[in-house]
DNA sequence: TTTACAATACTAATCTTATTAGTTATAATA
DNA sequence: TATTATAACTAATAAGATTAGTATTGTAAA
């Protein structure tokens, strides 16, 4: 009688991780929790559930860990350091991340909640380029877009080569910075 | 005695165009082709291998596309004209997309090849680009993984509104581009 | 300290799917 | 027409999710 939601939470990330999101089934949990299936029912609602709040867990230290990166940063040294956390996150726990992305599409209000607080510090770090016109609206879609695709395509030779990974994103991102200060301006 | 594996797997994209990835079972597909489920397995190998099949059905439709696209245009504009008949695949195919993205983790060595056949085009695009410097090493992921990103991010709201979705895209690629240009070296 | 309650684990049972084995009907062909 | 390969079917098994109902135990009030 010890065991916490927490612990069901992160045994199912670890799994995802390890397996990805298709290898985590109730079943595989309990198993690694050594109780039988139906006593998940005690912690968590369904198995959509659990990956549900794995996914929020998963984009809730994303979130603390690209604002630690920014602190103490401003415009495009600020966007590239978020970045290489986000990249970082993604290499660490791929399982996690996949899911996190399952969940943009079976999410719940609290999904998007926690995916516009992303947004929201992302924002901030484009006005803190100080461009001419800093039209948000275009710029965001165009870097979370490029941030989720670029390391996604890239995360399998990223797990066998994290530095080279984090070099590439970063030669990446400079290019598509520069595109955006010659779009929307010099500050 | 009718039944073609091609129906099965048209079948099968019906229904994750429709309800995503996620409602296809060979049950449902059996029960649209008004067949018993174990009838199936005369026409496929099981339910990833028909998943599979339906994916590289997909791939080498969108890469047929892409190359009409690119017919006739080069660099930014082939480019740009490419990238939109990407955008408007997704939009009308969405869950076969997703089992796209699925394939790509989940694939053989088919869907690698129908994939560099993709990226093969694409490089192609970026050499006819003229750049001083074209590292397509470089490029080319950054180009598919905006695109992946992009287009991925975008799709909820693009299949609300197509041609503004399309816009947003050329307005992006606009500014990749131009970063693109900017680092690699005007032609 | 003892009792009552809430939390949590368990077993048993049901439902959905995927998959395999073995059988039968039929369309094409020799 | 007889043969054969194809493709449908039924029956059966196995994995998993989920629900219902039961038992146990840690916590906390009496």
């Amino acid at each position: 009688m010890r065991l916490t939601k927490e612990t069901v939470i992160q045994t199912a990330a670890d799994i995802a991780d390890k397996d990805g999101l298709g290898g985590v089934s109730l079943r595989a949990v309990a198993e690694k929790l050594a109780i039988r299936t139906p006593s998940l029912y005690n912690h968590i609602d369904n198995l959509d559930g659990l990956l549900r709040e794995m996914a929020h867990r998963g984009m809730r230290e994303m979130n603390a860990r690209m604002l630690q990166a920014a602190v103490g940063r401003s415009g495009d040294a600020a966007i590239k350091a978020v970045s290489v956390a986000y990249l970082e996150y993604m290499i660490a726990h791929p399982g996690v991340y996949e899911t996190i992305q399952w969940a943009l599409w079976h999410g719940s209000a609290e999904t998007a909640e926690i995916f516009e607080q992303y947004k929201s510090l992302l924002v901030k770090l484009i006005l803190s380029c100080r461009l001419k016109n800093p039209d948000t609206g275009e710029i965001l879609p165009l870097l979370t877009g490029f941030l989720h695709g670029y390391c996604t395509m890239q995360l399998g030779k990223a797990i066998k080569n994290p530095e080279g990974a984090v070099r590439g994103l970063e030669m990446a991102l400079d290019t598509v910075l520069l595109g955006i200060h010659g779009t929307y301006g010099q500050g």
